[in-house]
DNA sequence: AGCACGCCGACT
DNA sequence: GTCGGCGTGCTC
């Protein structure tokens, strides 16, 4: 049977564009096709050519009019796999959007220069017709649904694991022990012929990986950073498109690499914010990883040196396994004397410049908009319902959140009537330790001027949370000002995110460091003592679950105009378990936004549902097109709102 | 998105 | 009588 039709999905954001359309095929192109082939294509009365790839070739036609032809055979090179089409198909579902917009993270963009060589290697020539549509990935029980096959799989298959908080020898230098631990697991897949999918937040963490593997010899390891130029991206795709086992190691991008017989797909600290898609599928890479290792049926390893809220619900649902690391608890200890520098913290500095370098982490400057007192650098809080204080314009206390003037407010702890905005910088605490600590050199890192690495020589880093240099043989000690700041951050997150910006902070600390944390007391200061991570994540899925917040349902939000959010509130009404929160404002003033509170199990129906809507209000009826003449998206939808509030 | 088809107001 | 406004709908 000849393939004289073609079935080819289109890449282009429009959701009306989102189905297969067949055309014919030519008697030339005949040969030069297969599925995966990348194709310029008609559409519609358009005299521009979309671009589109091939997804299945048959003898007949399905469709019943009139067929067009493929325009243009772009290249011989396979570059949508079978198994990428299935997962950019979920996602596009699972997200409501077109599946255009995740094909243009799954594919990278053509570098002819780069193709012709890669297809001039001899080993390469079999992979034009390596892919057969009805054959995804055959070297694991391929299953549809994940949580309903979830109890077939091996348990030690799927684990979420807390890795060694420590800097440790290996690869011929030091390393994060996670460094280690990823490549022990890629290097294992390697071994049995398959390949593995290291994601990690950013492009520090990746160039650890990148680094150790080299220094390993580790074969086929590929760099699939997104912040090279074009050419380069497309090499590494390529490379992971060739049919051997290799390493990939990337961002979020890496979960869609094109690999060979993928074994292992693992997550490096799954509560950074970074792995959040912040354009349009809008998609976690866990549940990213989630969906393709469903589909493929690999490993899949979820790691972290403190535990997300919603890797813990995967764990109690039974779907990931709960898989600490054994290691010895770093040496900490915490205090709450009241004062933002205290006897705990001069010690602990002092005995760690003795023999090395001491991290001083200060609570992340710029993100706050809260009132604190200026005396004692306690937050502002409202008399009238506690919520956070800032100062208005005209520089009056006002409550965040019920707008109530403050005026003359009293600091609750030590009776200060002045507040100031925000908290002191990195740069203040740096100038005062430098004082305390003459003759010691001092380092600045934060977000913006950002130092990577440093020596091993005695030396004080002052860093914000998240930027915190790597110190070549781990910090002599680690201390942390401001804990207090980091928890009363204005997002429902703060409380995890506090313990993830500790936890991997204290993970920088060498195998003798000591640190300690300061302002944080009780309870919940012997959890971080004692490093338990499992319980605290534990405890806050709990929060959530009695808030009704995600990761215990699930929060999706949708922006459009009012009439369009109209329509959409009573489409999705009848839903079981939607609940309706707005119209609110959003950023943009002309448009508003819903919050839809749901069930997992409800995923699916509501997804289809705004997909329906959004077909419907795209083509028809109003269209969103104010002053500025940019055909702005009339509806975005997020089916998980990562920033509430 | 593009592009055409279609049904109502001011022009050679 | 026609030209053309953009509301509506389709694209293999």
């Amino acid at each position: 049977m000849s393939n004289s039709f073609a079935k080819v999905v289109v890449a282009t954001p429009l959701p009306q564009l989102d189905r297969l359309f067949e055309y014919r095929v030519t008697q030339e192109q005949q040969s030069l096709i297969a599925v995966g082939t990348r194709v310029k294509v008609p559409l519609g009365r358009s005299k521009q050519l979309l671009d589109g790839f091939i997804v299945a070739l048959a003898g007949t036609a399905e469709y019943q009019g009139e067929l067009a032809e493929l325009a243009e055979v772009v290249s011989e090179t396979p570059a949508l796999t079978p198994d990428v089409y299935q997962l950019c198909r979920a996602i596009a579902d699972r997200q409501a959007v077109a599946i255009g917009d995740v094909l243009r993270l799954a594919i990278a963009d053509r570098s002819v220069a780069v193709e012709k060589s890669f297809m001039a290697l001899p080993e390469n020539a079999q992979i034009k017709h390596a892919f057969d549509p009805n054959e995804i990935s055959t070297h694991n029980a391929a299953s549809s649904n994940a949580l309903a096959t979830s109890q077939n799989q091996p348990a030690a298959l799927r684990s979420t694991a807390l890795a060694n908080p420590r800097v440790v020898a290996f690869a011929g230098g030091y390393y994060p022990a996670w460094v280690q631990l990823f490549l022990e697991r890629a290097h294992e897949q390697s071994q049995l012929g398959k390949s593995s999918l290291l994601v990690v937040p950013d492009f520090r963490d990746q160039h650890l990986l990148l680094e150790a593997a080299q220094a390993l010899g580790l074969a086929n390891v590929v760099n699939y950073s997104t912040e090279q130029v074009k050419s380069k991206r497309y090499a590494a795709f390529l490379q992971a498109l060739a049919q051997k086992p290799s390493i990939v190691i990337g961002s979020r991008a890496a979960v869609y690499a094109p690999s060979h017989q993928i074994g292992l797909i693992a997550i490096w600290d799954d509560g950074d914010s970074n792995h959040w898609e912040p354009n349009s599928p809008y998609i976690h890479s866990r549940e990213a990883a989630l969906i393709r290792q469903s589909q493929i049926g690999c490993n899949l390893l979820i790691a972290s040196h403190s535990r997300s809220a919603e890797a813990q619900r995967l764990v109690e649902i039974g779907y990931l396994n709960d898989e600490v690391a054994s290691f010895n608890r770093p040496n900490l200890a915490v205090s709450d004397e009241g004062y933002r520098i205290d006897g705990l913290a001069y010690k602990t500095i002092r005995e760690g410049l003795a023999s090395g370098p001491v991290l001083v982490q200060v609570g992340a400057k710029g993100n706050s908009v809260s009132a604190y007192c200026q005396t004692c650098s306690s937050r502002a809080l409202c008399k009238e319902c506690n919520g956070p204080l800032w100062l208005d314009s005209k520089g009056q206390p006002k409550c965040r959140w019920c707008n109530a003037f403050n005026l003359g407010s009293e600091c609750r702890d030590c009776g200060g009537r002045e507040l100031r905005l925000g908290q002191a910088g990195a740069t203040r605490t740096a100038t005062e330790l430098a004082k305390t600590f003459a003759g010691v050199r001092v380092i600045e890192s934060t977000g913006d001027v950002r130092v990577e690495k440093i020596g091993a020589k005695p030396a004080l880093v002052i860093a914000t949370a998240g930027a915190e240099p790597l110190a070549e043989q781990g910090y002599a000690a680690v201390v942390l000002l401001d804990c207090q700041n980091l928890l009363a951050r204005d997002t429902l997150r703060a409380t995890e995110d506090a313990v993830r910006f500790w936890s991997n902070a204290f993970a920088l600390l060498s195998e003798h460091g000591r640190g300690a944390a300061v302002g944080i007391a009780g309870d919940f200061g012997q959890k971080i003592v004692f490093w338990q991570q499992v319980q605290l994540a534990r405890e806050e899925l709990e929060t959530r679950r009695e808030l009704a917040f995600a990761p215990a349902v699930r929060l999706a939000s949708v922006t459009a105009v009012r009439e369009t959010l109209d329509s959409i509130s009573s489409a999705i009404s009848d839903i079981k378990s939607v609940r309706i929160l707005g119209p609110l404002p959003s950023k943009e003033p002309e448009l508003l936004r819903l919050l839809i509170r749901y069930e997992y199990s409800d995923g699916a129906e509501l997804a289809a549902t705004l997909r329906a809507q959004v077909l419907l209000h795209g083509s028809t009826g109003l269209r969103v097109n104010p002053k500025s003449g940019r055909a702005a998206r009339p509806i975005r939808i997020k089916m998980d709102e990562p920033e509430v509030i």
